[in-house]
Parts: structure tokens; C-alpha cells; sequence
DNA sequence: GAGAAAAACGTTTGCGCAAACGTTTTTCTC
DNA sequence: GAGAAAAACGTTTGCGCAAACGTTTTTCTC
């Protein structure tokens, strides 16, 4: 490997003049800069990051923590929030955990040894053994989509999505409403849930137990959720599906077995992932301004990573209620 | 931050014990082995990877470029492809270049200058400056799904693919045959023609060139193709998308201009993405084999590392038909 | 019990760079 | 033209680690 040694050699300078020319920290004569140049083009020289990191004391790196997932909104997130950390001068390391808690060990710990100068976490859910990992950092964090007392968060404000959604159903004259949850642990489903009673409860509607599905966030929960609460005859009229995955698998179960949506049945769900639009019935949604989370993720990281401030501060991105197909009012047959 | 010097102090030993402790490369006694792991322990000691890295030069990193793009087939490569260089002791930089050459050179030099051991390519289209730059690395360099001579490869078959999807179509019947195809210098997309053009030169079928729409690979050219290709009476029967969205905006397009998909129009997409079989109807398709591409290319790329041998190789990936409801006999009507 | 061998650990260097500190050369200024 | 100031660059250190090289202590062996 090229070296910053080997350019002084060949321009005939200093190694001190080459960083310098490097850096623009000190005034080098014209004619020396071009020539320090010139060697550094004819050599293909490039600075050894290790070494600039092991000097200055940053790395210039961002982890990324993401559960991996197969779930659309997630890589548009991933996508972004490299697009938004690129232009601020860093690097991303990619880490998917899985939700297993020996990798998510493993990760913080290759990611300390790293020194990165932040970590970004995206991941619906976290044990206790994580959030201590997570607390136990010397870098700052700033946690997408969950949040915790202790740790700077950016968020959809599910809640307010949630109450969204339902008052749309409400509002198309639906009064036996019933949805499909995430799981009990999960950050979002718990505040979209909240919201989703809150709409209820203003209305004055009963909240019926037996109609809350607790799934996974994923086609297959929407298809369960579908066969056992629209199985009988006391079903729900109207399904808030906590996202467009299971959404989408509870469009396709309800035809299957027979039950038209949104004629029979309302399904709305939460995300608005590209093809959401393109299924049949176009489906109603709640959208998750992705650009505005990773935006502001990724300001409130550099800015940490900046001032060396540790004010934990907690965003909330409020959603918006996409309206197409897939939600009409009940069918007069009931 | 806590340096190996530290830990040595805490312990009453030498630098050059804890690192024979943390690296196990030469007998320590048992007693002092536990001093040292209780200081590291206490200190909570992570070894600096800058420094280990300026050393060994190695940096246990892999660089990986893609087209920020939104298809989720893409973010299942990246995912398995994280997940095989985990395993395999790697951490993943990711950039999304969007195929922008200015982004791609800013790229290979942060990532030239981080000293990555290796660098996976996932973009589809390659300009001739790119694989200059990508020559012109010298660490190993494996390209996924496009391919070219001087550069390690590993491809789903496309042209197989292609002749699988055109050869359904033609056994099912199909006479008039269009297709939606990518840009020009898609690799995949001009392979896929490929496989498309011999299945109906070998079934003695006519190419006919109003009907093939080269388009982008996005729901957008799907909804234009048939536009285009479907609004008068001399239409194809049967058309064969280069992906998945296209042929999801491909139906979405034909139903709102009311023909019956798979009755009036038959359509094979590719990629088997994970709504595709959830669609109505449920698309048929050609699955490309994520798993087996990723772990080929891990394997390629991790094997080139470790030997420094640079015998350049070209896998093909076979892709697989996935019979599903869009593909139909072609109706009586014709 | 003296010399040799083995066991167990320590001192030092160098990886590539940034920048503090230092030196030399040139240009003013009177 | 001598002293001071400015311009332009060089020498050296230290970032944290791995490991070559070296030293000390203990255990054999006869």
C-alpha cells in the first residue's frame, strides 16, 4: 500500500507538507502543492482511514441496527437514512440483529470496538438486556421507531395513526370495528392500539376483545386474523390492520373465503408501501413520512455527535391518512 | 476512552500480556489470564479495531454498492448478504450509489481509503467509467446480477429465466406475445430478452417489435406498457415482465382498462417478491434464488480474500418458475 | 548445586497519519 | 546591511495495538 511516506519521497517534500497539502491546514507555495499533487495522482495514494481515525479520534461511521426484515418500509428507511448520513460525511455499517439478543450483543460490542461516532437503532422491539447494551455506549444513540426514557428517539406518533385510521372507519358509519395488532411488546403497535381505542372510546363504541388479533406484522398474521374473526356471523365490519402487510394478507384471505372488500368487509392499513396502491382494492392507508423521520434521525445524531451534548429528546413524525379502496362504508345487509 | 495500556496497568502486567490474553497467541499462566480478563472486565475494555487494523492490515470489512433502489428484491440480497458476512467474521459498509458516477467514485475512494477487504457490486447497470474504477481496486471485487470479463460474477441465469417465463406463455398456448422489458444496458434485462427471443424462435414464433416495451423495471413501465401495447385490437395476448412490479403495474394497468387478467391477458413477472403471490390474481412468476446467489458470492468474495488468488470466475444462479393464476390459456375471443 | 532447558512474562518497534514544535530561507525596514 | 518579521517547510511525537525480540524466574538433570 501507498503510503503518505511514499508521496513525500516521490514529490520530494515532507510527510508534514503532504498532510498538510491533504488537509488545507497550513499555507504550502503553489508550485510544491502541485507537485505533492501530482505524486499523489501518479502513486493512486489514498489516505489510510484506520490511521486518520487512530490520530483524530473519529471515525467518520454510523451503526445500523435493523431487525431484519422483509417488510418494504423498513429498506425504504434503511435507504434513506444512508442517503441522509452520506451527505453529512459518514459511513454506514449495516448490522442486522434479528431480534436475537446474542447478535444484538454482538454487534454493540464490534461496534464499540470500531469506535464509531453513533448508532442508529430500528427495531420494533427491545428487552431489557438491550436497552442496558444500548445505555451502556459511550457514542451517541438515537433509537427509530421505539423509544425509552433514557435515549434520544425519532418516531412515527402511532398513536395519532392509529386514531387516524379508526375515526376513518368510524366516520364511513362502521361501528363493529376490530383490528390486528402487532405483538404485546411491540413499540408502534402498542401506540397505534392506543390510538385505536382512544377513536373508539370517543365515539362511544365498545371495544371487543375477541376482535383484537395479536400477530406478527406480517401477511400470514392478516390471514389468521381474517379466519378466526370473520369466520362466523358476529364479525367486524371494518379491520385496522396495524400495517399494510398484514393488510394486504387479510384482503386476500377475506376473498378467499368469499367475503368482498371492501363491500363486505373495510380493511385499512398502516405504512403505505409502494405496491399499496397498485392492489385490489387500492388500499386505504395510514403513510409514514419516512423522508421526515430519517431526516430528523439523522440531524439529531450529528448534532449529538457534534456538540457532545446528551439532551435526550423524543420526535414524533405525524402520519397521514391515504384514502383509496379499500374501506366504503358497511354493506346494508347488516 | 480505555487502551490496552490501561487494562495492562489495572492488571499489573504488560501490554504485551493482555494482548497475548485477548488474542491467545502464546501461554499465559491461568491466574494471570484472570487478572488481566477482570481488568478488562472492570474497565469495560473493547480493543480498538483502528489500531488492530493499522497493524494487521486487515479490516474484516466489506464494502457493498447498490442502486438505492425500492424493489425488495434487492432488500432480501442485502439482508442475506449481510447476514453470510457476519457469519462469515465481516461487517457490511453500505452505499447506495444511484447510479450516479459521482456518487459510485466518492464511494470507491472512502471506501479505497477504509481499506475494505473486499467490495460486492449489486447494481444493474454498469457504465464503462464504473468498471474502470472498480479495475482499478485492489481488493477483491464480486459483482452480483450483472456481469463483465475482467470481474468475479455471480447471476441469476436470465436468460434461463427468460426462456422459462416465455416458454409457459407459449405452452399455455400463446401466440401473440409482448414483453416489458429494462433499459438498454440492463444486464439482466438483456439476458432475460435473450431467454425470451429463443423460446419463441424455437417455437417457431415471430418477434414482434411494437410489442416489446423497454421500460424502467418500476410499476410505472408496466402501467405504460400496456398503454401502449394494449390499447388497440392488434394487442399481445400473453406478456412477459422483466420483474415483478412491472408486472404488477402491468395488471393493475390492464384491469383499469378492463381487461380480465389472466382471461383477456396473460402475465409472467420475475423475482417472485414477497406480495406476489398475494396479488389477485396471483402472480406467476420466475423466483430467482436469493439464498443461493448470496452465499455464492460470500463464498466467491471471502475466499478471494483469503488466498489472494484472483482467478476470475462467473456463476450462474438457475432461477426457478413459480406456476401461480396470472397465466391462462388465451381466451376463445381471439 | 551448577548448567541447561522450560516457563512466563516484559520492552520495544512500527503500522500510517496529524499536528505540535522547530528550522531555514526570504523579505522587510530603518 | 543588520536585525526583525514573514514565509515556507521539516522533525518528531503519539494515537492503540500486535508481535518480534528479549529477559527473568523456575524447574530439570546429572
Amino acid at each position: 500500500m501507498v503510503t503518505i511516506t511514499d508521496v513525500a519521497r516521490e514529490a520530494g517534500v515532507s510527510v508534514s507538507t503532504v498532510s498538510h497539502v491533504l488537509n488545507g491546514t497550513r499555507f504550502v507555495k503553489a508550485e510544491t502543492r502541485d507537485r505533492v499533487r501530482a505524486a499523489i495522482e501518479r502513486l493512486d495514494y489514498t489516505p489510510s482511514s484506520s490511521a486518520q481515525s487512530l490520530k483524530k479520534n473519529v471515525t467518520h461511521t454510523i451503526g445500523l441496527i435493523v431487525t431484519s426484515s422483509t417488510n418494504p418500509y423498513f429498506a425504504e428507511v434503511v435507504a434513506r437514512l444512508e442517503a441522509e448520513l452520506y451527505a453529512a460525511g459518514f459511513n454506514l455499517i449495516l448490522c442486522n440483529s434479528g431480534r436475537d439478543i446474542d447478535k444484538q450483543r454482538s454487534y454493540i460490542r464490534t461496534l464499540k470496538g470500531r469506535r464509531i461516532d453513533g448508532l442508529l437503532v430500528l427495531e420494533s422491539v427491545l428487552s431489557e438486556a438491550y436497552l442496558e447494551l444500548l445505555a451502556s455506549c459511550s457514542f451517541p444513540v438515537v433509537l427509530l421507531d421505539s423509544d425509552t426514557p433514557g435515549l434520544t428517539s425519532v418516531s412515527d406518533d402511532s398513536e395519532l395513526g392509529g386514531y387516524l385510521a379508526t375515526s376513518q372507519l368510524i366516520e364511513q358509519g362502521h361501528r363493529a370495528i376490530g383490528c390486528i395488532a402487532g405483538p404485546e411488546q411491540h413499540h408502534q403497535s402498542r401506540r397505534r392500539f392506543r390510538g385505536f381505542r382512544r377513536a373508539l372510546d370517543e365515539a362511544g363504541l365498545p371495544l371487543e376483545p375477541d376482535w383484537v388479533h395479536a400477530g406478527n406484522m406480517d401477511i400470514e398474521s392478516g390471514e389468521t386474523a381474517v379466519r378466526r374473526l370473520c369466520g362466523g356471523p358476529h364479525r367486524p365490519t371494518a379491520l385496522f390492520a396495524f400495517n399494510d402487510f398484514s393488510a394486504l394478507g387479510a384482503i386476500g384471505q377475506a376473498t378467499r373465503q368469499g367475503l368482498q372488500v371492501p363491500g363486505d368487509l373495510s380493511v385499512i392499513g398502516y405504512d403505505d408501501i409502494e405496491i399499496a396502491r397498485l392492489f385490489t382494492p387500492a388500499l386505504t392507508t395510514v403513510r409514514q413520512q419516512a423522508g421526515v423521520l430519517c431526516r430528523e434521525a439523522s440531524r439529531l445524531l450529528t448534532s449529538a455527535i457534534a456538540d457532545k451534548a446528551t439532551s435526550v429528546e423524543h420526535l414524533k413524525i405525524a402520519p397521514q391518512l391515504v384514502v383509496r379502496d379499500s374501506v366504503r362504508a358497511p354493506g346494508p345487509g347488516r
